[in-house]
DNA sequence: GTGAAAGCGCTAACAA
DNA sequence: TTGTTAGCGCTTTCAC
């Protein structure tokens, strides 16, 4: 492989020079730094960013450490956590833990032998706070993380939002199908979504899964299985893909939707704007979300973008309506 | 931070020693070994990668490249090279293309330059010959790429087999969403297909489109437009995606399914066992791809485990039916 | 504005 | 079996 020595050999400068010039340093005169640019593209002399990182002791990487790359959520924030990433010349270590400490604790230590310059974590749901510690630049999305600044969603108030919309629609006979009660997300959710309720003086049915479509669908079934007189005229999750098993509950007892039932999720996955009837949400911003933690592990982060929560959006769409 | 000369230090012994005990290599003593180990846990020493990497010229790490993580195929695929990887020992830096060739291009350049030990890349669709080149090991996933190791289900084949499933039902008017005639493997699973109809004296009507759900709805709404009597019975699909779009077209014409159209796709992703009905489709040994992918660029392709194509599996869910 | 040179933390070749 | 040491390719002082 070329070096930075055959450059400066072969341009007849010092190695020093041809270092300035990849790091567009300023105090290099034109006429070199052309030479060496030119010296550069005719080798084809790729700076290594090992030894850049050794020397740096921070290399130009920034660790995503994430449950599960196949939750649709997750794998839009990778994404866009990537395109942020590359963006600004850094690449991205991924880093999957299964929601398993033990995993997250040992891929963390992995991630840490190579320097990054920044990690942005979701940590895993339950169990005790994460072990490990380094100096380097931590942010946590989604779910909170010890002492590191957390970039999220406000669950809480997304929730209420949710509430609100159900009510003015009409129902008084809401269900709310929440996720797991050791998940702090699961507990915000759900109480920002109660507390709207009870504020308008109605208690809501509440059943407790996990945040996949088997949980949707089993509890739905649950739920839908009272007498009509009784039975729910809508059901929020606290997930959009519980929505979309609790969804195919609906079908199975053929409940039309929202006919018969009105459903509104969470998060506002890809999917929900592509299933049969079009899922109402709550969307998170998460394009927003990737951004502000990228710029924040590598420093960029200017006032105003702080860490910090950010606003869920409704968006209705066709999976409710007035009950009838 | 603590490097491997504090260890030595500490122990009383070489730096030469301790790298040894890091590198599991059996010359060193027992009474020695264990002194270093427990030095290491003692000073809480994390060996640096980077500086490995610089003296090795090739760090732990292996790229995966691919065009959308949101994907569920790919999405699924990154899981699994995650999992083979770490397992071995390796992090896995992440690369999303957008299936734009150019950002390819840019994006594998900047993975060169951390030394990775192998490459795994799902090559964009279209476009010339990507233009890159290096010596690290490489292997192409799914798709051709020049002259690397392609690791990929059989698309020709798997296709047939949906073929076969179709006409073993009964159904005679059949249709195909094929995917971009520009992808191969598209043009692969197309021909596929037809191949085995037209065996069997069936000329299938055929629209194309992208592997998306939008295509599959659009196109679908088309196919189904035509009267009761010259209707496709059954429609195949180049991907799930496509077919949950089609599904979705079929019940806003008020068609059951299976009933009255049978669908089957292909890739088999998670959500092909959850929408209502559960589609049949034929399915990719995702998991396999990615640990032999992983294998090869780590160079443990032991025999019988190159690179190749491996064999689609029909899963018949409840899509499919005999026609009435 | 440019060059010279030390040194980041390891590994591996060689010596003992 | 263990120690010593050169050097991987860069960045960054320090001179000039």
């Amino acid at each position: 492989m070329v070096n930075i020595k055959d450059v400066a050999a072969r341009a007849n400068v010092s190695v020093g020079t041809v270092s300035r010039v990849l790091a567009k340093n300023e105090t290099v005169g034109k006429e070199l730094r052309e030479l060496v640019e030119a010296t550069i593209r005719e080798l084809n002399f790729r700076p290594s960013g090992v030894a850049r990182g050794l020397r740096r002791s921070r290399t130009d990487m920034i660790g995503l450490v994430i449950p599960d790359i196949t939750n649709p959520f997750f794998a839009e924030l990778a994404k866009h956590v990537e395109a942020s990433a590359s963006q600004a010349g850094f690449s991205v270590l991924l880093s999957i833990t299964n929601d398993d400490p033990k995993i997250e604790l040992s891929q963390i230590e992995t991630l840490l032998r190579s320097y990054p310059t920044g990690l942005i974590v979701v940590p895993t749901q339950f169990g005790a706070p994460a072990k490990w510690q380094s100096d380097i630049a931590t942010v946590a999305v989604d779910r909170r993380l010890k002492n590191y600044p957390l970039i999220s969603v406000d669950h809480y108030a997304g929730a209420g939002l949710a509430a609100q919309h159900l009510l003015q629609l009409g129902h008084r006979r809401i269900a709310y199908i929440a996720g797991p009660n050791e998940s702090p997300v699961s507990r915000e959710r759900r109480k920002g979504f109660l507390d709207t309720l009870i504020a308008a003086g109605i208690q809501p049915e509440v059943v407790e899964g996990h945040f996949d479509y088997q949980s949707g669908e089993v509890l739905g079934k649950h739920l839908l299985s009272s007498p009509e007189d009784v039975r729910p005229t809508a059901i929020a999750t606290a997930s959009d893909q519980q929505a979309i098993g609790l969804m195919r509950a609906a079908s199975d007892l053929d409940l039309k939707v929202p006919d018969n039932l009105s459903i509104i999720g969470f998060d506002d996955i890809p999917l929900a704007n592509l299933i049969t009837p079009r899922l109402t949400t709550i969307s998170q911003p998460v394009e927003q979300i990737a951004a502000r933690a990228v710029a924040f592990v590598i420093g960029e982060n200017a006032a105003g973008t702080n860490a910090g929560l950010l606003d869920a959006t409704l968006v209705i769409r066709n999976s409710t309506a007035a009950p009838r």
